[in-house]
RNA sequence: GGGGCCGUGGUCUAGCUUGGUAGGAUGCCGGCCUUGGGAGCCGGAGGUCCCGGGUUCAAAUCCCGGCGGCCCCA
């Protein structure tokens, strides 16, 4: 492909796979050709748009109660090894520091794989009493994980770059409980403002990491009909307490273990996004996270070149305090104009051109529908406001749409197998593992989670047993 | 984890079978002419042919190893 399409792309529909690559290059997010497998360049635009996404974790995270810290990137293998997923093959995906400078290292350093052990050695040391639960803490710094198989820009990295990461300690299990239902309720505001579907599930016991309570995962369907973990929230209990002498003393002097609970996402909630509301022709993005919401593109005429330029700084100035704007005006035909900016998903564009200025009017072009409106210059405030909403509304209507279609509910094996591949199957399960692992291994993929008494009440039967089923397990292709 | 494909200026590629001057397009820079959905013309710059080793008088091309990328299946 010849850089003439340098905005031009593989058919979402043909090739998801290549589609994604590629729109994360042309769109300017990733640069992808960084030497080192696994690991890709953040580009400006890119950068901006994953900071408009983080902002909205970040101030969901602040609204409740949780404060930003930062604990150190690296890590010596006897604080590591204490944590109990280190032992359970976990040791494979870690990144060693063996060597500084020219010597040997005595004590073998890990990159921060995840930061419970990181901030367990310390906070062991700020938590003695009561008074000082609960304590909820986040960073966002990027992880390591030696992933053996395949990589995938954004999607399977061996560097996550921007890995919000909670942690919570608290007195009591209960109050550990009610946490972790928070952990969820900020991971659904923050997909629903993105605009990405997601179910909520609990994971089977035999998948969840061993020795913690419980755990939920926030699952999406790719376009490729793979289900994607868009984030989870762990129930740890108290056992990280005994491992890392985490106590606390309460009102009557009783040594008690501290519970914790910890709760991650990353750019993979993006890389949702991106590839959700993708189409051929670009991304796609809700003008609320856009990093620019709208570009003005002049397009100057023999003899008009200044006075539909001059027009076109007044859109811009009329904007810029309320916006984000973006005036093109580069030297280059405004047919190459449009068809970059919808590369980049900027929800609004607005044509200025000899008509217009004559007419003292704006033709305004929205990118989610692809069409064209044209307004006079002193409604552009109200009119602005008006679309960034039914365009939102447009893409969420999008979005329920796009979920219904690659998501269905069997209530047979028959029925399951008829479906999984191109879709992601819910169906009744009583709860039992034996059945569990039998529809796993009828259908030959694993159960990626089920929503808790979903189904409680309405008479469905377990696919294998027949006995009643009270859970709504989900089953598919997954990343 | 299993199988397959691939790596040549920024990008896409021809050349590889049959070893012998790295060619094109696009992009980039300068200029002219233009501008309502990827314009055109003229001039110019830009290369460790992924890396290392081997075979050979001679390697982008053949062999081995590594690194990197993609696809399919689990």
């Amino acid at each position: 492909m010849s850089e003439r399409e340098a905005f031009e792309l593989t058919p979402k529909g043909e090739n998801f796979s290549r589609w994604f690559d590629e729109v994360l290059f042309k769109a300017e997010i990733l640069d992808e050709r960084y030497p080192v497998k696994g690991m890709y360049v953040w580009l400006p635009f890119g950068y901006e748009l994953m900071e408009n996404v983080m902002n909205v974790m970040e101030r969901l995270m602040r609204q409740t109660g949780h404060k930003r810290v930062y604990f150190p990137g690296v890590v010596p293998e006897g604080v590591l090894s204490r944590e109990f997923r280190f032992i359970k093959g976990f040791e494979d995906s870690i990144y060693w520091i063996t060597r500084l400078g020219k010597q040997e290292i005595r004590e073998k350093l890990a990159l921060r794989p995840t930061s419970e052990a990181i901030m367990y050695e310390v906070l062991n040391r700020w938590i003695t009493s009561y008074k000082d639960l609960p304590l909820r803490i986040y960073q966002i710094v990027p992880v390591y994980r030696y992933e053996t198989k395949a990589t995938r820009p954004m999607l399977r990295v061996r560097e996550i770059v921007f890995f919000k990461e909670g942690h919570t300690f608290h007195a009591t299990y209960e109050d550990a409980v009610k946490q972790v239902e928070l952990e969820v309720w900020i991971y659904k505001k923050f997909y629903e403002e993105l605009l990405v579907p997601y179910v909520v599930v609990k994971t089977t016991p035999w998948d969840t990491f061993p020795g913690a309570k419980y755990n939920y995962d926030l699952i999406t369907i790719m376009p490729d009909g793979k289900a994607l973990e868009l984030g989870s929230a762990i129930n740890f209990g108290d056992l990280f307490a005994r491992t890392y002498g985490l106590e606390y003393m309460d009102e009557n002097g009783q040594k008690r273990n501290v519970n914790t609970t910890s709760f991650g996402i990353s750019e993979r909630s993006l890389a949702a996004l991106i590839a959700i509301h993708g189409d051929d022709r670009g991304l796609k993005l809700p003008p609320k996270l856009a990093p620019i919401q709208i570009v003005v593109v002049p397009i100057p005429s023999k003899g008009y070149e200044e006075k539909v330029l001059e027009y076109a700084k007044e859109v811009y100035n009329a904007l810029a305090g309320d916006y984000r704007v973006e005036l093109d005006d580069t030297d280059e035909r405004p047919g190459y104009k449009f068809f970059k900016w919808e590369m980049k998903g900027v929800p609004v564009r607005i044509e200025v051109g000899r008509k217009e200025y004559e007419e003292r009017t704006l033709t305004l072009f929205r990118r989610d529908k692809m069409e064209r409106s044209l307004v006079p210059f002193d409604d552009l405030g109200s009119r602005i406001e008006s679309l960034f909403g039914e365009i939102e509304e447009e893409m969420r209507r999008q979005t329920r749409e796009y979920f219904e279609k690659r998501t269905v509910h069997a209530e047979t094996v028959e029925e399951i197998r008829e479906n999984v591949g191109e879709k992601i199957v819910s169906f009744p399960w009583c709860g039992l593992e034996e059945c569990g692992h039998e529809v796993e291994e009828e259908i030959g993929y694993g159960i990626l989670g089920y929503e808790e008494n979903a189904l409680e009440g309405r008479g469905e039967k377990c696919v294998i047993c027949g006995r009643e089923a009270k859970h709504r397990a989900w089953i598919g292709r997954s990343y």
